[in-house]
DNA sequence: TTGAAATTGTCTAGTGTTTGTCTAATTTGA
DNA sequence: TCAAATTAGACAAACACTAGACAATTTCAA
């Protein structure tokens, strides 16, 4: 079986450039080396043809072809993905051209399977051919979550949300599907290989998910409130909604205030709530040398009796601050439900403070 | 693996920056020293790119480039985490910024009146001159509202809002209280009445009190999709959380993702979802020199057949641009409304226009 | 407030490089 | 025979580089 070859018409209408342009390419800069007839006509395999698109796409936006040309193949995508879309990013943007296709999945041209999108994972054949046991259909699940989140289809991500808390409980899908989706949102969105996009999607699906499932305990009246954000320049908001959801689910009352406050303002809502607590979640970035001072200033703005606890990635790149103020910081999201717990219980004593009256539960 | 490296037009497109900027930064200020092509061409660095974003978007608020050139990365990243975010004179002010002043905002000034949130609705002639002892009641809520949220209480906020719904139905509750209410919470916002903080609270609570509400008419599987964000720099997530409730309730899907994108992305995620609209919100700064330029890279970026739809209380303030894209900018959420009515009923019939055919080879 | 000084984005001009297009002469294919 | 491919070379438009000038703002002291 010849592997498909295309004289330089087809190609010169598949990847929008003049076959003038592309003899020029070869000639001059070496893009490639089409195989040739008998007579000297160029034939040009699939991979060629990819290889000229991907150039095409660069050229494009202004890259030099005589830089670009001699990159290999998994450089130029690199390229092209860093190009069309900010500085993160995969493939997708195809505006002008008529190419458009399954921009996410695979690409699959001719043979040349281009990049699957879950890099090392040995995940040959990932949907449970060998019997599942409970953690593999955890993972499972983690993988469909993820692939939703890719094609951006928040009903696919909610379904798989809702089975996960099914199978697993409230407390369940929390740690065993949410936090290692976020984990590896969070590790992908660092390597590029996901937009801010596919963050904030995910962020807003699952904030949703867990704000809703978290509700009903919420409700109690005496439960010890806690502040829940991220410091100012902390723009990761799913950890601070996870913490928020685990501390619902503990019978605390969370007040959740969203990403990047400064010191002054999370002070001042701890203060007008009598809150417990300040639970803080520091992902990225990870050398903030402001984050350090804000916390300092923080401690100093609340009475002594409110704990500051702060999870998250990043947190123990901070860890000399938050000794200095004497913040708790948890490792992992099981040992905050510990930490919280405790709290709970012996702050339920000794607590005088407002809350109590307030209104009725909601209807 | 090849360092990847950009030609300065490729970073202009990258940044927003005009290459000329982009030399002179370096020539005057320092801020990258790019490395150079045999022939003395400029090549920059992935990290000098994230560099001239940070600048870029650190000068676009405010600050002076010749005394922010020099910052380290940590320092850069802070300075813009930090304006964006919290934005209001207080905490930013001590960090880096010697400026006391608010460097954004010179809307308040003289007698200048900041524009009410979604323009001058002749409220009394529209829905009934007599005092009416529905708006009366209305109001009331409002007010309610109002204070649950200074207050920080979520569940009084939740109960305001439930019984709005209750009382005016879906639609009812988005127009004559979530609307009001995010307009009366700007102004406090803005004058300083309110903190970053209450904004966040209020903007999560309503946020979940809208997706859940909205949720069951986001089902339906032939609806068309939208797009709904806000532009980079757009950090006030309010008005599109509305507008996606508003497109929920009439038979659209919207797909949420979220505020402050740049455009490319916002363009990925439209393409992977064959999106029919995207609808953004501009609410506060009103004078971000960078928005047109992002706006105009958006339509490039999109197929003409995907509208854009801006809205939001500063929207008129980039009337030229949105003119110039021909992008649709509709009077307030109830104009939104009919328009969006209209696009969906005209979109049923059209219908696909996702490339669908992936590779033009054989395959 | 005013006015000088500094800051900063834009522009010009002159030079060299890069790159797409074009021509001409030949060969191939239907 | 005619349309299209092939090569080599020529060419001009587009682009990037430097250095300097300019105008609009902002800064800051009087």
């Amino acid at each position: 079986m010849v592997p498909l070859q295309h004289p330089i018409q087809v190609v010169s209408h598949l990847t929008g450039l003049s076959p003038h342009v592309i003899r020029v390419w070869e000639k001059r800069y070496g893009a490639v080396t089409p195989a040739r007839t008998d007579t000297n006509r160029r034939l040009y395999s699939d991979a060629e043809v990819e290889r000229l698109r991907l150039l095409a796409r660069a050229t494009e936006v202004g890259h030099k072809i005589g830089i670009i040309a001699k990159l290999e193949m998994a450089d130029l995508r690199r390229l092209v993905a860093t190009v069309s879309m900010g500085v993160h990013g995969l493939d997708a943007v195809s505006h002008a051209a008529p190419e458009a296709g399954t921009p996410l999945k695979e690409t699959k041209m001719g043979g040349s399977v281009v990049k699957p999108w879950m890099p090392p994972e040995p995940e040959g054949a990932a949907v449970g051919p060998l019997p599942g046991s409970a953690e593999q259909s955890d993972a499972r699940l983690v993988v469909e979550a993820l692939e939703a989140t890719r094609s951006f289809r928040s009903d696919a991500l909610q379904r798989v949300l809702e089975q996960g808390s099914v199978r697993m409980g409230h407390n369940g899908v929390l740690h065993r599907l949410i936090c290692p989706l976020a984990q590896e949102i969070g590790e992908l969105w660092q390597r590029g290989e996901v937009t801010a996009a596919h963050e904030h999607f995910a962020s807003a699906v699952i904030r949703d998910f867990l704000m809703r499932s978290a509700r009903p305990y919420a409700t109690e009246d005496g439960a010890p409130r806690a502040i829940v954000t991220t410091p100012a320049g902390q723009l990761h908001e799913l950890g601070a909604v996870m913490v928020a959801a685990a501390a619902a689910n503990l019978g605390w009352r969370p007040i959740y205030l969203g990403p990047s406050l400064p010191p002054a303002e999370i002070a001042g809502a701890a203060l007008q709530n009598s809150a417990r607590a300040v639970l803080l979640s520091i992902v990225y970035p990870a050398d903030d040398r402001w984050l350090p001072r804000d916390l300092i200033q923080l401690r100093k703005l609340l009475p002594p009796s409110v704990e500051i606890v702060v999870g998250g990635r990043s947190a123990r790149a901070y860890a000399d601050v938050l000794k200095e103020i004497g913040a708790i910081s948890p490792d992992g999201l099981e040992e905050l439900s510990d930490l919280l717990e405790e709290m709970r219980e012996e702050s339920g004593a000794e607590e005088g403070q407002s809350g109590s009256v307030a209104g009725g539960n909601g209807a």
